[in-house]
DNA sequence: GAATGTATGTTGAATTTTCAACAAAACGGA
DNA sequence: TCCGTTTTGTTGAAAATTCAACATACATTC
């Protein structure tokens, strides 16, 4: 199923983006390529519209999308194909099925134009290795941080669509974006209708409930830049 | 701010709940102490209604309730003290805090019922010590499989939460549980409030949609069986 | 087995959201 | 500046949820 062409050497091109991933962060470049040598990387190139991962494949790797862009996919319970998230340069895909130890995938990752992806083995990353080198050590340690900060994202978010109106689910969403950013001043990284969907609510209903939140006092905004009055 | 009572010793009576613990699986009883010295570990009782975390607190340690009950808490944007989740005998907190390098506490933790509790400082998990003992290994692999897994989870309750009707929230759950129980008979773990709870929907609302489905020859159920048709 | 309390089901009114259609504003390029 | 496009705001009707109140079923205890 899976069909290696480049094990090992000459992955230099991947390495700014390797640099910029937080699986890779406190690694020196100097490390990069003893690291993938070691963790048995394999480079991988899609095509557009190209299956990367099928639901039902093992979980055993975790990919780094290099180039290009791919989403993840689902099919819900009406049968439809459903899209769980975007992927672009630099972030990491299918690595919370890898490390749980989950046996197999429950989504697809398809590649949604020309893309590389470093494949790693989540075993070869946790399990570490004999000479017990340092980076690897690190390794593990951003995958536990990563993992983590991924967990603390979707509790906040739960927590705010777990709200039953448009009214409480946006002032949940900006009290917490102002307590994070530390100031009543603030812009969020939505347009309208982006943060409907993150939401959850119906766009036009969010811009009513907006309207009548700044008639009440209690915020402005223009655009996406919000004032929690 | 934090009195440590109980440092090292004397903590085999924990140990019988520590061998459940997920933090502690594929790691032998006689390496406990061991264990627990090497990596800090602080005893504490606390008694029913008493603060475990405040919000604000250093982000530092991760908990493992060994006995009693706790809650962990927030505060919400309209000032509402509410409970994000309760902890039984043998359940980490805070660990997601502690291990994505979060500053300080966006929750507090209070006793429910007077409780013990050990405390692991998340800096010497996450840096394997100088003798790179193997269970130490072993923990941060075991504490990345758990976030791992709680990512997971949140993230299928964010998925079924996110659809915006009864009905559809309820059978997102049901053919979830059914895909990973791979049958079509099953017993869900909540009574109706719970479920409606988990769902973020109204209770009677729910037996209505329940109901409904049960007409329209969808589904059967009998209290907390179900069975999808 | 009667009594009590809890869980679940049912119903209609009030509230809220969604949906569709359109208006207004903002934006970018020719 | 003009024009076409995209984004945002507004509105009213349809649909769904919530809420409150009550009915029924189930379980437990006395």
């Amino acid at each position: 199923m899976l069909n290696f062409q480049q094990n090992g050497g000459n992955m230099e091109r991947f390495f700014p983006i390797l640099k910029e991933s937080p699986l890779f962060a406190e690694i020196k470049e100097q490390d990069f390529s003893p690291m993938l040598e070691c963790l048995g990387a394999k480079a991988q190139r899609y095509q557009r519209s190209e299956t990367i991962f099928s639901e039902g494949d093992p979980a055993a790797y975790l990919g780094i999308l290099c180039s290009g862009a791919a989403q993840v996919e689902r099919i819900d319970y009406k049968g439809n194909r459903t899209i769980v998230s975007e992927l672009t340069a630099g972030e990491l895909f299918a690595e919370s099925f890898a490390c749980a130890g989950v046996e197999r995938l429950p989504v697809s990752v398809t590649a949604t134009e020309d893309c590389e992806v470093l494949l790693l083995d989540c075993r070869r990353i946790t399990q570490a290795c004999c000479n017990a080198c340092a980076f690897h050590q690190q390794m593990i340690y951003n995958l536990l941080k990563i993992t983590a900060q991924k967990s603390i994202r979707l509790h906040q978010r739960a927590e705010i669509i777990s709200h039953r109106t448009t009214r409480d689910k946006l002032m949940a969403y900006l009290t917490l974006q102002a307590t994070q950013k530390n100031t009543s001043r603030f812009t969020v990284p939505f347009d309208r209708q982006e943060l409907a969907d993150y939401l959850e609510v119906d766009r036009s209903g969010l811009s009513a409930e907006i309207s009548k939140l700044r008639k009440e006092g209690v915020l402005n905004c223009r655009k996406s830049e919000f004032e929690l009055l």
